[in-house]
DNA sequence: ATCCCGAGGG
DNA sequence: CCCTCTGGAT
């Protein structure tokens, strides 16, 4: 169990471990943003990163994405994995966007959530870096390092996501939620985390015993 | 064999 | 709760 002083110091430290770049997805319009995360399921976001340049290039507008044939789509992100599915969602969110959405990606979770392929994690990546609103990101990393650091003791997605919504200032867990991505790659990840050079391993319940 | 910024369905 | 969807890297 951390008190507040405690998790108020593991957000500093990783604030100042990872000042910026916090969101690695690479992106322009919102829409972008929400395709390329549907894309980063069970995918790193660096082979995402690979793929969208030429994706959105043959298919420059949301329009073009609605009207994409699906097994083109998939020739193009092939490489992330679970292609089928992601094709057909990504185009079948397209025309909903488009038909239901004015063309616009929704700023409400309970709108999100309508769009085929958008789950929490998904729609809570455009709450938070597209219209700043308060987001609880929990994806595998989150989940490994929330745990991990014992602010939680349980893997379930959504009981992550409001056990770290009553721990975390509400105008700081976007960003923390980043933060852990980018920790959990840099210094702690699934296999051998180096806990020697992580900078809070003083108060995390895995470091101090490993 | 295990993991990567998950979602949907049973 | 469980399972399936999938390629690429380690």
């Amino acid at each position: 169990m951390h008190s507040k002083k405690e998790i108020d110091e593991i957000i500093r430290l990783l604030e100042a471990d990872y000042p910026d770049e916090l969101c690695s997805l690479e992106y322009v319009k919102d829409y972008e943003l929400l395709f390329a995360t549907r894309l980063a399921a069970q995918c790193t976001d660096e082979r995402v990163n690979q793929v969208t340049p030429a994706f959105y290039a043959a298919y420059p507008t949301l329009q073009s994405l609605a009207e994409a044939d699906v097994a083109d789509v998939e020739k193009y992100i092939h490489s992330c994995g679970f292609y089928h599915t992601k094709a057909r969602d990504i185009v079948s969110a397209a025309q909903m966007l488009i038909s239901d959405f004015g063309g616009r990606v929704p700023g409400t979770m309970e709108e999100l959530l309508k769009l085929p392929g958008v789950g929490r994690k998904t729609a809570n990546i455009i709450l938070g870096d597209v219209y700043r609103k308060p987001a609880v990101v929990v994806d595998t990393h989150c989940i490994r390092l929330s745990n991990r650091i014992g602010l939680v003791n349980f893997e379930d997605p959504y009981k992550i996501e409001l056990a770290l919504r009553d721990i975390l200032p509400p105008d700081k867990s976007n960003d923390f939620c980043h933060r852990l991505v980018l920790h959990g790659r840099a210094v702690c990840p699934a296999r051998k985390p180096k806990c020697e050079i992580c900078s809070i391993r003083g108060y995390c319940d895995y470091g101090k015993t490993h």
